[in-house]
DNA sequence: CCGTAACCTTACCAATCAGTAAGTTTACTA
DNA sequence: TAGTAAACTTACTGATTGGTAAGGTTACGG
């Protein structure tokens, strides 16, 4: 068996059983039990038990990053339209790849400098994909004159930390549709935004 | 030294602890060295590692969830007004408890069940919370026929999730303070939720 | 058929901690 | 002042598990 799928193998099972045990719950042993092979082999290719998670976490974040963008860029150029379709590769993506999406959302926390570096660059690749969407979509909208990149950068965090929360309600909610739920929630953030650019503010006054 | 008041050290010495180094990586000893007693102390206090970390996440979630509801409380009658309050709460207590923050936010993932439980528990205490104040706010809005519970609780992760994101881009803009940044989100979503039940909708066309 | 390199295994080591047994001191009460 | 319970310590064990040393087997080019 020549080593690119051997490690692709080797992947596969780390990150079913990473997702369900847990960064240090999981032993190599088992993994590389159910991958088939002996313990070596995974030393042997994947250097550490780190080095195997981080493998596991690029190559996850890697899909979910690309989804993300080829959505977008195919989807014409008006920024509001790739940003739905964006999300909603986002969403289909967690739908499909539950076990990736758990460990690149809820393993990463406690780890190794490096794989903490490692979440927190996909993330920032998300979230300047929306920001910049999102700076694009003020500007085009010829609105924009009082909004700078502080704020795009704000609507982006409100919005991807909405979207990963979300992800918790698509669980529960299995009858709805990744594309339901982005258009629920371009809604909820796009109307707000546009209107709040023609001027109609909220204040916290009776 | 009585165990009421010992207990507490370790608790708040371990908190630091926990946040710093996270769970695995804490180890017991040097919470017990930090909280100048030994060892065992900590095992015939709060019984075992585990029991430890529970009692920290649970007090911690406790006063989040307390600094919420207090601030939702004393503000008046009006939703969006009690929303806006337990929100500029939550990012004052961020702001102020940074290392709880963490405790409850990045290092309850692979745990036990019983603390898997414990933190879920806090974030559905959250959530219904702000369900209750989104769905209190369409109703008196007078516009909330075509909405139901299912939608109030779709807001409701979408703000929490935003609410959680939003943190990270407060460390990075200190400046801004926690009202600012409230007022920024309820602007965001707010504005957009009344439009949006209104009849303003957004639909993907060009 | 020989060498060598890729693939793969068994069997072990070593270190880290969670958790505990046994005993000591302090302080309060009868 | 004897008794006892709470507060506290030192010094250990036991188990898990990341990681490795040493060696075996297959495949293939010369």
């Amino acid at each position: 068996m020549p080593r690119q799928v051997r490690e692709q193998q080797i992947i596969d099972v780390a990150v079913r059983v990473f997702a369900k045990r847990g960064y240090h719950a999981a032993a190599v042993d088992e993994i590389a039990e159910l991958a088939g092979i002996s313990k070596p082999m995974v030393y042997l290719y994947l250097d550490s038990k780190e080095g195997l998670f981080l493998a596991c976490l690029r190559r996850e974040a890697e899909r979910l990053v690309s989804a993300f963008q080829e959505a977008a860029r195919g989807a014409g150029a008006a920024p509001e339209l790739r940003l739905y379709a964006g999300l909603s590769a986002f969403f289909a993506f967690v739908a499909a790849h539950r076990d990736s999406w758990v460990v690149l959302h809820r393993q990463a926390s406690e780890l190794s400098e490096a794989i903490a570096d490692a979440v927190a660059e996909a993330r920032r690749a998300v979230m300047g994909e929306v920001a910049g969407l999102i700076r694009d979509g003020i500007s085009d909208s010829g609105r924009g004159s009082r909004l700078g990149d502080q704020d795009a950068d704000f609507v982006a965090h409100a919005l991807v930390g909405a979207a990963d929360s979300l992800t918790d309600w698509m669980e529960r909610n299995p009858d709805q549709s990744p594309e339901g739920i982005t258009l629920r929630l371009m809604n909820m953030v796009w109307v707000g935004m546009r209107d709040v650019l023609d001027g109609e503010a909220w204040l916290p006054q009776a």
